[in-house]
DNA sequence: ACGTGTGGATAGCGCGACTTTCCAACAGGG
DNA sequence: CCCTGTTGGAAAGTCGCGCTATCCACACGT
């Protein structure tokens, strides 16, 4: 199919796949000539995911570059692949705060402790490289900053609830057949599962609310 | 203390304080002189807030307004007031999808026989009004849309797991004796641990790999 | 042969979050 | 009492990002 049919199919106008062309978010098309390239379903199923990246997903332009071009890196093995690609999706900044501050500090020692408590032996180990271990350290130690008590023991529970949400999530992963599948279906269930995980919390949120205490 | 005061004991810039008094994220001092306002720790508490709310949450400076007026709004009985908060958060726009469409269909389907079989009541009251309602649906559609079967039977135990976070948040909450307390430190949770759940399950997504698979 | 569509490049636009600049009115130390 | 520095307030400017528009020479289909 040629560019205006993959921009109905699509409903992603001509200039726009045309920048994503440019920024390396969609492999080019099979030239057919000097003016002419042809796209195939492979393309408008990436297209999709890539709308879906950005817009359910809420990533830059530049950070699904970076999380697409380790999906299709076969260079990796699996579980480095997947790494490379999750890591690569965008964490809170740092915030401006100075490093090494006291909750920083304290942040730092309750989540080890709380890994250490779980038994994830590889997070552990991962931990001075993975930018999920900071954001998950930077994030506790605002809470602490803004007054609200926070430590290991209280941490647990929510980590083994997440654990159990990850099984599921693998469990759903390891029903495609071929490795690219996999990785793609990984990486479009973090990124997909994120808001419905973010919609459910606060529905679950809500309706424990008027439980407890009625409609005021 | 004054303006330059707030502005180093909360390291934001002057001119930012200003842009915030300007779009309402801060209420002004207390006018001394005509050149002169006094501001005290419940402005510097505000502040770290307004801080958190944009940079661990992503919320932009007019939805952190929006979101500060409700929690500032005495005029609603609580669960309104929380409720009117929490719905001011931002939600992901919605796809540039027609709606109607069929990937839309099945999945509020899919959402509400979910909510039948959770017994959530009031969810299914609140649906059509509420926008995390309206983002689950989308978000579902959209994991339909790349292929993804998906479906009431497993979406239920994820629910299951958000609504025991949900119990856990709201333990959490219920230790502040004062009501606007309360309501600011359930708008701070909700934001804060979104970050937080995330991060813990992308590392426990990391962790259930490496059991499975090793590192290969 | 000619209108439409093509890849490719470059420039422009609108928005959001600040940042800068300017101002007149003070405050407070010497 | 004067002089330096700060204050609140307004307006304009900056910057990065995600597109969007314009232009071009050329080739495909009819």
């Amino acid at each position: 199919m040629r560019l205006s049919e993959l921009s109905e199919r699509s409903g992603v106008s001509t200039a726009t796949i045309k920048y994503y062309l440019r920024e390396g978010l969609l492999a080019p098309g099979r030239r057919i000539s000097a003016t002419t390239a042809d796209y195939d379903e492979a393309h408008l199923r990436r297209l999709r995911l890539v709308r879906t990246l950005l817009q359910v997903g809420g990533l830059s332009v530049a950070a699904a570059g970076e999380v697409l071009r380790h999906v299709d890196d076969d260079s990796l093995g699996r579980t480095f692949r997947l790494g490379a690609a999750l890591w690569a999706l965008p964490h809170p900044p740092a915030p401006d705060a100075e490093e090494g501050d006291e909750a920083q500090v304290t942040a730092r020692r309750e989540v080890d402790l709380m890994l250490e408590e779980l038994g994830w032996e590889s997070a552990r180990e991962l931990a001075p490289v993975n930018p999920d271990h900071t954001s998950l350290v930077e994030a506790v130690a605002s809470l602490i900053r803004l007054g609200y008590p926070w430590n290991a023991e209280m941490m647990t529970p929510y980590a083994r609830m997440m654990h159990q949400v990850a099984v599921h999530d693998l469990d759903f992963v390891e029903t495609y057949p071929s490795e690219s599948e996999r990785v793609e279906a990984a990486v479009a269930a973090t990124i997909l599962f994120e808001p419905i995980l973010r919609a459910m919390h606060r529905i679950a949120q809500q309706e424990e609310t008027v439980r407890r205490y009625g409609i005021t």
